[in-house]
DNA sequence: TCCATTTGTCAACATTTGTTGACTTTTCTC
DNA sequence: GAGAAAAGTCAACAAATGTTGACAAATGGA
């Protein structure tokens, strides 16, 4: 078999629905809740069959943890508008049913897993202080990393991780246009 | 024994031990991740004790997780000040040493937790939403509501929960500054 | 002092956890 | 189709979990 297989191999289509459940299950119950057990039931598979494929559940979840926030490039941003940039590209990444959806595992992890914690921590330092260095005095891109940490995951906690009725019925628009405002505050250190 | 006893009767002071080690270790490592073994160890008892005292794990949690933020009066509030006030009375919550700490405990097991996150739902829906109601419209009460909570929890878990050095390191003046300006503003609809 | 109630100790339970190794079945190459 | 490699199955393990009940010690009132 030279060419290019249509389907996966078999091993990767195992492979790759045990990290779809478990993407799933680590999202909704975070780390502690969620069972090697209940990953192997949600994809259909034997459960040592995960531990097969993944060595153990710590680098099961550090492989599923490990993913890009995608970022769009600093230069491609126009200054008058990152905080609601930043929002909506955040809104997209836990609302796109597709793909990613690594943060929302990991932030419901963080609270009681110190991997996660520190994942989250690199990410921001990684990905979202390099946008902030243009945006202001290079000397408190950190503050300013900081106070935009806190409310953008704010948000993401109180409305995806908590899901608090008020902020889950806040539409799309006065998220970008609220919390778009403070973001672009905290960004550019106005 | 007429007179009110100097030391407290023994019992009371064994289930207060089992409190406040229980506070404290849920605080730091989560609800999951603390055993009644672990609680019992930090106050010095035989697990059995826990259960005697508490009933269950459960019941210990939902004894340690009910609290009051003790939020000032509405009347009491500066209406041009209210962000600031919020903000440096919640930073009092989480970093005065003593009593309460409550909030911490919620937090840090909300993530994985049904009965924590809704227990801070009802919190800012008992609390903080009627501060919010006489300083700007009350049809937005809700939605404002929202907004700060997405904040205050988000400066929080940031701050305290998964320590992001960059939110560490803001100093308290910063912190009532530049936050509390952005709860004034959720707070009052400007 | 005697007795009853309270408080504490100990060992064990059933269940669930992550993980392992021996084994069988499938898949693919020659 | 034979044989090797890959993929999957099964039962069991050691450890940890919350919880229980039988028992011993301490306490306090009569």
């Amino acid at each position: 078999m030279v060419d290019k297989p249509l389907k996966m191999k078999k091993s990767e289509r195992t492979r790759a629905a045990i990290e779809a459940a478990a993407r799933r299950l680590f999202a909704e119950h975070g780390y502690e809740r969620t069972g090697i057990r209940d990953i192997a039931a949600a994809a259909a598979i034997d459960p040592a069959m995960v531990i097969r494929y993944f060595g153990s559940k710590d680098r099961l979840f550090a492989e599923v943890a490990d993913f890009d926030l995608g970022l769009p490039d600093v230069a491609s941003i126009d200054p008058a508008h990152v905080g609601r940039t930043l929002v909506a590209h955040f809104l997209a990444l836990w609302e796109g049913d597709s793909a990613n959806g690594g943060l929302p595992v990991l932030l419901r992890s963080a609270a009681s897993n110190e991997f996660a914690a520190t994942r989250i921590q690199q990410l921001f330092a990684a990905q979202v202080l390099p946008v902030l260095l243009s945006l202001g005095p290079p000397a408190t891109a950190s503050q300013r990393a900081g106070l935009v940490a806190s409310q953008i995951l704010g948000l993401a906690l109180t409305r995806y991780v908590l899901a608090l009725p008020p902020v889950v019925g806040l539409d799309r628009e006065t998220i970008l246009a609220e919390v778009g405002a403070t973001v672009q505050r905290y960004a550019t250190g106005g």
